[in-house]
DNA sequence: CTGTTAGCGCTTTCAG
DNA sequence: CTGAAAGCGCTAACAG
């Protein structure tokens, strides 16, 4: 309620009979020597009074924020791993990392967190590959604030320091080549549009992936956005006719896991009939029955390497292992992007 | 990097050619009367610029921050959609929402969070029922900033102005009941100790819920952190010997659904020889095979709740539909605490 | 209607 | 080793 009785670094001084200055420099501990007695005064002020420090006051002063924020879709599954795999590791750079979800790529809510953030002078950004526009999102940032990208494409370098993507197209290859191997007769790509280009480099990599088969082999890209689940398997059965297997890859684990749930309900067999490929390594992929195969999403990879990079623009001293890591990935930059690969696990919804 | 170039007030007055105090006003869109031709002249110094306020030095010297902390031990399912929940419920009364997570109960990281949104001078905290101690707690708060639990019991009232719980041990009381009326000739509760309370409560509930069976019904309390998930099934199968069906009741849907991948493994049928009862209502309850009944969370219900009450605690005027939902619950409150029912939602696991 | 001014709480030279 | 003083960018009386 009445913050103004929140002791303020006055009330210690005072309290302590030391200037602010004095304590000023105890509680940054800083490099200026000072009388053991001094300090030990001071802090026992701080725990008699209680006082805590006001981070906008110190912020605006600093002017730096040692914070920084992160902008996802919404904190589910993959996001909140990553999420929390950044906030612990951008943590040991002294930093704390503000989340907002943009309730599910709404443009708008995504403006205002991203307004909000810069508002706030945090000291960088991290955010998936943003579903605005991106000329309004260069009018946001401007100069000034180093933002990161992770699953993103085809942003220009004016704005995006770095994006770092997982190389979904590499995947999507492995996937219909996979189906290919284990003789399905028939494969079906199923997604979703998300404006995030995720779809897009999915269909790539699975046209890719067809290559020469293309014409011999039936094949086709389904949205559920257009066709519903339940339409979207209907549709995969009646085009693959008596083809079997179909092989059906999906644009991640829970399309794939409703897929599945229909198929049991139709009396449709997998693997026997359907192969399915999934994406994100959830939960409920492994532990779903059949197991679906699907690829494990190398979240702390990723982290890393925003983290570091992102420390870096500002700034900050990197640790070796994060220095390390950087030069290992950075030369492979092409055009701002950094490709990182996923790893397929292969399950009972693949084995014949 | 060179924050010092944003433009700050003064560099719009000079450019607007008014005093900075006259900024200040059309930016925070006074009641203060203004020349049409004023407003106009810092508005468009302001885009020339790009000006964008600085929310620290606002804070600073409003003493506000309209700023809400959340902490969850994690993003996933129930606590994600938590978050998402009440980040839009508080930005309806203007205010924004930080989210971080304990990852996973860490006391540690958890007291972290809450000393650095204190220290941003929130104007309220809302955290699920915390894993680190309440002696801790206090002292963190002390007076000042409203704080309100979810899913958390015990609390005192002089550190927590309110609970908003979900009636865990009322579900499981149900749940357990189901099971009897099924048939069950046994029933087993997998637990998981979490520090919150919630664990308990679903014990207490269970053993409410058995009631006079207890003598005549094998039963059990099992612990997947002590027994690991497979022990704990092998676990329930011994203790059950030949009654069937064993009603397994778990504390979430993803032990749930561990458990009936391994009861496929083994050959054991559910609902045959199983039967299953979750909590969460995810997807992959419902996508699941055979699907698991589960309870629903009113996830929306317990955000509005406590994005009211605290709006009510900061002091700002509530709107008629808040006004109204506060008026309805709070006479139930007991002890600080707020009960809110789940929704049992059957499906297969338990149809016999 | 507009401008002056005194803070908000803390950091950071720079003297002493 | 400690203290005085000048900001950081903005708000909010209070005059004019």
């Amino acid at each position: 309620m009445n913050k103004s009785k929140q002791p303020t670094i006055i009330d210690v001084a005072s309290e302590a009979g030391v200037s602010i200055a004095t304590v000023s420099n105890v509680i940054n501990r800083r490099k200026v020597p000072m009388a053991q007695e001094t300090i030990r005064k001071v802090e026992a002020a701080i725990v008699r009074l209680g006082y805590r420090r006001n981070v906008m006051a110190t912020n605006l002063s600093r002017r730096r924020s040692y914070e920084l924020g992160l902008i996802i879709p919404h904190f589910g599954g993959y996001y909140g791993r990553f999420a929390e795999s950044l906030e612990q590791k951008v943590h040991r750079f002294g930093y704390h990392l503000s989340v907002f979800s943009a309730a599910g790529m709404d443009a708008e809510i995504e403006q205002r967190h991203l307004e909000h953030l810069l508002q706030r002078r945090v000291d960088g950004l991290v955010s998936h590959g943003l579903a605005m526009s991106m000329q309004s999102t260069q009018q946001l940032v401007g100069v000034g604030t180093p933002l990161v990208i992770f699953n993103g494409w085809g942003w220009p370098g004016e704005i995006v320091q770095l994006a770092v993507n997982l190389d979904f197209a590499k995947a999507s290859v492995e996937a219909v080549q996979y189906f290919l191997r284990s003789g399905c007769q028939s494969v079906i790509y199923v997604g979703k549009r998300n404006g995030m280009g995720a779809n897009d480099q999915r269909i790539q990599g699975f046209l890719a992936g067809l290559g020469d088969s293309a014409e011999s082999t039936v094949h086709a890209l389904l949205d559920v956005g257009e066709l519903g689940i339940a339409g979207t398997l209907d549709e995969a059965l009646r085009l693959s006719g008596e083809s079997r297997p179909i092989g059906i890859y999906t644009f991640n684990d829970a399309l794939a896991l409703e897929i599945l749930a229909l198929c049991h309900e139709r009396g449709v067999h997998v693997p026997e009939d359907v192969h399915l490929i999934g994406m994100d390594n959830e939960l409920y992929s492994r532990a779903s029955y059949p197991a679906i195969t699907s690829f494990d999403m190398p979240v702390d990879l990723q982290t890393s390497l925003v983290a570091a990079f992102l420390m870096k623009q500002i700034g900050e001293p990197l640790d070796e292992e994060s220095a390390a890591l950087l030069e290992e990935h950075l030369p492979r930059v092409q055009g701002h992007e950094l490709l990182i690969d996923l790893d397929m696990i292969v399950r009972k919804s693949t084995m014949a």
